[in-house]
DNA sequence: TTGTTAGTGTGTCATTTGACACAGTTGTTG
DNA sequence: CAACAACTGTGTCAAATGACACACTAACAA
């Protein structure tokens, strides 16, 4: 079973045939390291499913300065839904870390997938909704918790992003300088 | 024409007889000044559409200091959506904090009008997906932005939270103490 | 009215942070 | 291998921040 099968599997319940035709919708397709999946000016109509890799988020801020906006990896997916469902010009980039394994979805299947019947769109909706709850909970990880503890999260939760990641990147994306991420870095691992 | 039904004829071009099929599955309620909304240990079995107030989101961290995770005010939804659709307890306050005009829909009343048909579970959808597209964009302000700069955009914005919460409670969505927003305030208000 | 409480404004000071500068390390490419 | 580029580790120092302390004000209750 792939790693797409086994996603909705899991998190929906789907009975054989159920599966096999969502997994119909979607193409392999597998990318080196350094891709650009995104980049400002596209119009995004695609959603990745992101079966094995490491993808970075980002942009630049009004300086100049790389912003990493969130890592992804897998089983999740990862588009720019202001795009993607808008249909306006994306404004960020996205990049592969590592080589990848990923499921692309066109808009068109995607829009015909949730139009089948209230079982698909319901489905959409609640991949959609779980989606604003992680996002609420990081917005809250942010509010209430250090940039060392949160460092401290990200290496026992995702490994796979402190691995593959650059010190800077890591740090733009805790919200601090790379020199600080170092110093905590220094105080934490290294002892 | 109330708010509410003001709400779904813009946002989604519904004809007079969908409006007043949405609208009817709706409670009108006036809560005053204080009133909590939502606490940690309830269920949250309903959603709010906020027609005229101002809502504050709040949590406390490890620390025991008070965390403002948003603040909300009309025309829009205000619900603990991990409670909502997984059944789970709240971990968190919302509290009005004005005189508030809201709208109430259950829990159930919101499973029937999903399951109608197609239309309103893809409504139900295009709303979650604008607040997690909204929620994305804040995350992007909170990364690419200086402290100094949100609040002027807050102040710009959405005065009349400005108006409403406290100092303290607008330095701790901002995530500073009140002491460095007092000096914001008076090297850029105040001169 | 008076007392009480919550919130705002403000100064001082130790600590943390970011900016800058540069040495060391790793990986890639011709 | 040599040269180069990209990244990490590190020290110094000025600037920003948080913690603390306290005066002042507004709102509310007795």
């Amino acid at each position: 079973m792939t790693a797409l099968q086994l996603f909705f599997k899991e998190s929906h319940q789907l009975s054989h045939d159920d599966l096999g035709f969502v997994v119909d919708h979607f193409d392999k397709v597998s990318v080196d390291k350094g891709t650009v999946l995104i980049e400002p000016g596209m119009i995004v109509d695609f959603i990745y499913f992101i079966a094995d890799g490491v993808m970075q988020h980002f942009n630049y801020n009004e300086e100049g300065e790389k912003i990493t906006l969130d890592f992804h990896d897998g089983l999740s997916f990862c588009t720019d839904l202001e795009s993607f469902s808008q249909g306006k010009k994306s404004e960020e980039y996205c990049v592969t870390l590592t080589d990848s394994t990923l499921y692309v979805l066109t808009k068109d299947k995607y829009e015909a997938l949730i139009n089948t019947n209230l079982k698909w769109s319901n489905i959409a909706k609640d991949i959609i909704e779980k989606n604003l709850i992680k996002m609420f909970d990081q917005l809250k990880e942010v509010s209430a918790k250090s940039i060392e503890q949160r460092y401290l999260d990200l290496l026992e939760n995702k490994p796979l992003i402190i691995q593959n990641a650059s010190v800077a990147d890591i740090a733009s994306y805790l919200g601090t300088s790379r020199e600080t991420l170092h110093r905590i870095r220094r105080r934490t691992i290294l002892q």
